[in-house]
This record gives structure tokens, sequence and C-alpha cells, in this order.
DNA sequence: TAGTACCTGAGCAATTTACTGGGTTATTAG
DNA sequence: CTAATAACCCAGTAAATTGCTCAGGTACTA
């Protein structure tokens, strides 16, 4: 499991894409203004995804990528494993090299906490993440105007 | 939010300091040995994990690190935001650049995701770690020898 | 006082990140 | 039919990160 900047843009972008999702295909131009990222870096994330079945892209006008599932039906976890490859290895990589009680056992601690981790993304859908905020918003909505600034939750959180 | 294998090595030289926790401290050297990390980049992990007080050092013959807070005290994300900084404005830096609605709505989805990670692994303590590692061993092992490959995790984790 | 082990920092190859810029191919609106 | 559109493809690249080596210095204890 891996979680970078990268993961960022894609589960950023895949959100996108649920949102506009009952609306046709959304083109890459469309979300690099959007979301401000470069078009050749979302072709290079979108391939990725395209190849592990998350999106479909539809070339020539009206063309662009929609989900090829429901968006209750890809989890967080799904696109995270996607753009990374699922692969991370870099510990123990080769099973000779892991033999020693001690040494296992460190690995399997941290293999275990890793598939916590990809459990708690794989429980969150797109569709569930949206709704969710949707009604964290209503909630948090008062009667005077409500403005969140991303900067600061990123700060809180980081 | 920032989860890589820079952080598994960090995690992981802690979980031996917290297995011998009430021996005394542990050098370097022996985490090294034992983890198949280089002492140098050790030494950088631990400068970090000095300055915000999760270890203290002691030198001379005898010395080494020791954390300076009781396992059951000090959390997996400590441990990552420690290492890490605790940084990772890479998509929304300047709050003056984040002002279009749409643009913010998509960040604070993403940084609501971080913080539900943060505190995911907030949750997991050093000590509750090893505890609950070691109750899951004893009801697996049966009756005949078991033996855990950490590379059959990864994975099926990966 | 000698040795241990922390501490500091410079530097380095390999990889990853995020991007620029060049194209080609399929599709469709006009 | 044609031209615009947008997915696709690929090569290169500055910057950052990763994990490491080497080369010292400093505080402590036996």
């Amino acid at each position: 499991m891996r979680l970078s900047t990268k993961g960022r843009y894609a589960v950023t972008a895949m959100l996108d894409l649920a949102i506009h999702h009952k609306q046709g295909p959304i083109t890459l131009a469309y979300i690099s203004e959007n979301q401000g990222i470069s078009l050749s870096y979302l072709e290079q994330l979108f391939a990725r995804l395209k190849k592990n079945d998350l999106v479909e892209g539809l070339r020539g006008p009206g063309g662009g990528y929609r989900l090829s599932r429901r968006p209750e039906d890809i989890t967080v976890a799904d696109v995270i494993t996607a753009i990374g490859e699922g692969i991370d290895a870099t510990l123990c990589e080769g099973e000779e090299d892991c033999q020693d009680g001690e040494r296992c056992l460190t690995h399997v601690l941290w293999s275990r906490l890793g598939k916590e981790i990809y459990d708690f993304l794989n429980g969150i859908t797109l569709a569930s993440f949206l709704e969710d905020s949707e009604n964290r918003a209503r909630q948090q909505a008062g009667p005077y105007e409500v403005v969140v600034k991303a900067s600061q939750l990123d700060k809180t959180f980081a």
C-alpha cells in the first residue's frame, strides 16, 4: 500500500468523474482545467485506470472518459492500487532473504497494518464518499454563509 | 498523509524498540543488523523521531535509543507524521489559488479522506499492535508447526 | 582514557513525480 | 466528406525523494 500525492490526483479525478457520472463522458481537458492538473499527467494516470477497467475512453467529439462501473462499485482502494500497480515489495522482496524469526515477525506486523489500511480504503466507495461529504456539508451549513477552505482542513489534518 | 516504504522502516524500527522496551536502550547497530536497514539511514530516521520526542538517545557504551513514552502512548500516526514532517501540501498549497467552488470541493473531499486515514492510524498504538499480533499468532497456531512467511502475506495484501 | 554509540553533514545513484511537447488514430458534428 | 475533437502514445526532463556510503565529531561509561 502506498499513499502519495499521485494517489490524490487519481482519486480527485475519479471523484470528478463520479460527480458527472449521469451526464455524458467527461474530457480530460475539463478535469485538467477544473483540478489544475496537467493534461499529459492525467493521460498517464487514466492509462492505468483504463488498464484496470475502472474507466473507459470514448474517442472523438463529444467523447471523454466515464466510469466503467457504478460509483458505488468503485472503492478508493481500487483507484490507489490501480495507479500504483499495487506493488510495494521494497522491504521483503525475495522469500529466501526472510528466514530468521525476528526479521519475519516485523514484516508480518507491517503487512498486517498495510492490509488493515487497504481494507479501510476498500470500504469507501466513490458514491459513499460523495454522499457522506454532502451530508456533512448540509449539517455544518448554518443560517449564515459557511465557507470551508481546503487549506485550513489540510493544516488541521497534516 | 503520506505512506511510503520510508514510513515502513520507521514503524518497523519503532516496533523493534517497543518489543525490547523493558530492557535497556537498543543500539541502532542492533536494529540495522536485525532489520537489514543501513545504519546511516536509521540515524537519519531517528534524528527525526528524536526531534519529535518519540525516542531519546543515550550515548556511550551501554547506550542506544529507547522510547520516550510508553508503547501504549505512541501511535503509528505519530511515527509516520514524525518522519514525513507531516507536510503534504502539493495539491492545494496557497490559499489564494483555491477560490472557485468546484476546485475547493474536491480538496475538501480529499482532506477529509486524509483525516480519516490519520484517525485510523492514530488509533493503533505500538503496544496494541504488538498485542493484537500476538493474539492472532496464538489463535492461528495449531498443534503442528505453523510458519508464517511474510512474503506470502505481502502478496495477499498487495 | 579508550572505546562505544550517538550525532552531523556532504554527496550519490536510482527512482518517482509532475510536466512539456511532439505526434497518431478513431470518431463525430457540420 | 471533411475538419474538428479528444483519446491515445511516446520520448524527454527538471525536481524531489529514497536509501545508501563515507567521513568525521561529540558525549558518555567502564
